[in-house]
This record gives structure tokens, C-alpha cells and sequence, in this order.
DNA sequence: ATTCACGTAGATGTATACAATTCAAGTCTG
DNA sequence: CAGACTTGAATTGTATACATCTACGTGAAT
């Protein structure tokens, strides 16, 4: 999708207003595609629909990306809780386990040494087969919405970590939770579950916050920051002429 | 829109295919629009994809029906907790009350007496002021959209059980937890406040369960019923000659 | 007889022309 | 001068024609 990358580099900012026939010739394409496009980013809520025509590039606070990645924490805190009620499926149970041990693997080298892109990798397939451990359709799917939302992805914001020794260090908590929670899950301890996954996303809420207060260059150099930024001076340009 | 009431009618059944001329040949429209509409309602997830071209209406189990009540009740349960956490806001608080006072004159009757089409509008009363209370836009709008999947909704099958007394007895203790809710939300105690909301879509689910497994004549009266009906006997019917 | 290639039918994807709607501004009338 | 109606431009909604893709069947060649 052309356009979404536009949004998420920036090219259309926060506010602007997007029109049809004036975004098509931006994009060199007609009309029709273009407006089931609209439609779908205005579903994943990328975009707004305006009343009197046109849509808006939605503004996200910093404040709706904690949300989100909160809202994470708390549906794959439920998938958890239930996995642990019902007795996990143990195919989706295999992968998770692999998960944690290739990560026990990668920290084990401790924060200095870590390799960083490895952690990245691996921290998705635990969180996948975390989704994957969702007996129920309807909730494997909010799930799965909810991981499109600016910055609510488990690495998402985690190549903006790399580099800064004390955020390395968090990683080793993180690790951390999820052995616990595997354990849990495994022992059929379901709240104990949910809390460790909500406290586990709350940790990533933590760093971001953090890296936006600390460091804000570091944070405008993520993926999509520019949906969150307050404006910076430049208006709006829709690419033409 | 006509498709979306069309499925709920029962008019387009559970597996069966639709492709876009053949649709719009039967709505009587073009296929441009009705691409719209398809797509939609495969956000909406009650169609599906296929691989190899068309849609199929999505088939709901009961199971999924329990899982969004559910997930519609975490989702409450969340908004409540950080309601409480972080103090209501006054406006929506006082829309909560009223609704908790309505309801209290409704109740007040008794389950014999009750007036079930006034415990009904209020009860949707009350649960829009609960979902006013939200104070994260990400939220409001996850709650907002799982309300829309079929029987999710607080008052989506209630009509069901208005002829039914050991149904409307538990209307009373519905009441007694919006009760409970609204104090819990107002003395600031958020995990209390989130039980109770969980703990309140549960029972709709309980009822849910119940009428399905004791009354199915009843349960097929219900509106969007045929998504969740097994196939009794009729085949794919697409109104094309 | 089996296999590969090609054609065709049926489906979705795209472009464009036209209709309908809406907002605003200007003018005409009471 | 105020208010309402008209007119026009801009934007979205709809229809249709055309392009593209894919799956399947038929044909011939090995």
C-alpha cells in the first residue's frame, strides 16, 4: 500500500487533509483504487473521514501509543489467562518454548554483547506464537488489529533501543517475563499469565516514554514518528505542483 | 447498508460465496460501490476472502459469540479501571447515574411487573455512558468496534428474554452490578470496577448459553441468529435466477 | 497414454465519464 | 438592510468499459 508508507515517511503529515481526485494524481493513480485505499486506512484508523469531504491524516499522541501498546499488553495478557485455563495447544506451545530458549541463548551473552538484531527476531516469534495460542478466532483477530496501530508491534520501537546500554539492560527483564509467563502458561496459572503479559507490554510503554523524554532525536528517527510529533513547521504538501 | 441487513436477515447464509457481478446483478447495483461494501464488511469480519477470488459469509459458533461478550467485558472492565484510576470525568459519570437511577425506577417494579422495553433503552444508556468514560481514543474506539460483531452488544439479544421470568430475574441482578460498577468507579477502585464489568458480561454470556442450549425456537428469533444456525437443510441461494 | 502448452472463460483490478450532493458566495427581493 | 434563494464550483458517489490475472480444459506432440 503506496500510500500508507507516504504516511508513515511522513509525506502527508498529521492534519492534512487528503482529497481524492488531488491525492490521485500525487500517486499517479486513479480514483477507484485510491478511494478503497482511503477506505482501508480510515479503517485501521491511520485516517479520519471528514464531514465535509476529504479525509484527515490522524494526529496520535504519545499518550495513544502507550494506549496501544497497553490495549497489547491487555489482549495478549487474556490470550495468555485462557491458554493457561483451557490447556494450551502444544503445537503453538513448541513455538514459544523455542522462543524462549534461542532468547536465553541471545542474553545469555549479557547486555554488553547482545546481538541486537537476533533479540529483535526472536522476541517476534515468542509474541507470534503468543497469538498463536488464541483458541478464540474473534480474539486472535482484535489482536491482530490492535499490532497494526502505530507503535503497538512488540518491536515496534526497539531498533531506537539498540545503541543506549540501560535500555539493553531492560531486555534482560524482558527475557525475564517470558520465562514467567511460559511457565505460567505451562503450569496452567492463568491470572498469573495475564498480569506478567500486561506488566511485560507496561515495560515497553515505560522505554517509550522514557526514549521520548530523554532522547526525543532518537525517537523522531523511529518508523512513523512523524504521525506523533507536534508540527514543526512545515505545512502541508500534498506532492503537487 | 443493504448487504450488511441482508446477511443479518439471513437472506445470504453462512459459506456461502459471493462474487461481485453476481451480487451486484441481485442488488441492483454497480460494481464499484458494492466493492466498497464487501470490503467493509470484510473489516467488520463478517465476510471473508478467498484465495481464489469472491467472499464467503464468515460462520460464527457460539463459541465466538461468547468470546466477543467476553472481550466486549474485558474491554469495559479496562475502561472502568482507568476511569477509576484516574478519576471520571463529570460529565459522563452523571449520564452513568442517571442511567443507574432509571433503571433502579424499571427494577423497582419487580421481574413480573418490570417494563422491559424501559430496562432495555436504559440499559443501552448505561453502557454508552460506561463507554463514554473511556478516556483513551484507541480504547473507545477498540470497545466501539467490538460491539459491532454479532450478539456483542449489551442489549443484542436481551428482546429474546423478555417472555421468559427466570431471564428477567436476572435483570436484578444486572442492575445490582451497574450498581456496583458506578460505586466502584466513583470510590476509585479500579480492580474492583474491572471484575464487576467482566464479571457483568459473563452473565449476559451465561444467559446467552442458556437460552441457546434450553430454548433453541427462541434463540432462532433472533436477529443475525442464521450466522450462528447450523445448516438446516437449505442450500446457497444467491437471488439470481 | 501422459504431459505440456495454449486458449478461453470467468473472476478481480483499473480508468474514466457522468450524476448527485453539498457548501459557499452573490444577488435579488421584501 | 436582512434574509432567502439561486447559481456555480468542488467533491464525492455511481456506472460502465476495458485491462489483467488465474484456473481449467482441450489439443497436439512425444
Amino acid at each position: 500500500m503506496l500510500l500508507r508508507d507516504r504516511i508513515m515517511r511522513g509525506q502527508f503529515r498529521p492534519g492534512d487533509r487528503l482529497y481524492e481526485v488531488e491525492v490521485s494524481k500525487a500517486l499517479g493513480m486513479s480514483r477507484t483504487p485510491l478511494r478503497q485505499v482511503l477506505a482501508s486506512l480510515a479503517h485501521e484508523g491511520l485516517l479520519e473521514r471528514r464531514s465535509g469531504g476529504g479525509f484527515v491524516v490522524r494526529k496520535f499522541t504519545l499518550e495513544d501509543a502507550c494506549d496501544a501498546i497497553e490495549l497489547r499488553g491487555l489482549l495478549e495478557g487474556t490470550v495468555a489467562r485462557r491458554a493457561a485455563e483451557q490447556g494450551p495447544a502444544e503445537t503453538a506451545l513448541a513455538a514459544m518454548r523455542s522462543a524462549v530458549e534461542a532468547l536465553d541463548r541471545v542474553v545469555g551473552a549479557g547486555a554488553e554483547a547482545l546481538d541486537f538484531s537476533a533479540y529483535t527476531e526472536f522476541n517476534a516469534g515468542f509474541h507470534k506464537a503468543l497469538a498463536g495460542l488464541a483458541t478464540s478466532s474473534i480474539l486472535a483477530g482484535e489482536l491482530a488489529r490492535v499490532l497494526k496501530l502505530p507503535f503497538a508491534s512488540p518491536s515496534a520501537f526497539l531498533q531506537a533501543q539498540a545503541n543506549v546500554l540501560s535500555f539493553r539492560r531492560t531486555l534482560i527483564t524482558a527475557q525475564s517475563q517470558h520465562q514467567q509467563l511460559l511457565e505460567a502458561i505451562q503450569r496452567g496459572e492463568g491470572m498469573r499469565a495475564e498480569f506478567i503479559a500486561r506488566e511485560h507490554a507496561h515495560q515497553a510503554r515505560a522505554n517509550l516514554e522514557t526514549i521520548v523524554r530523554e532522547d526525543p532525536g532518537l525517537a523522531e528517527s523511529l518508523p512513523g514518528w512523524t504521525l506523533f510529533a507536534r508540527n514543526n513547521g512545515r505545512d502541508a504538501a500534498t506532492a503537487s505542483p
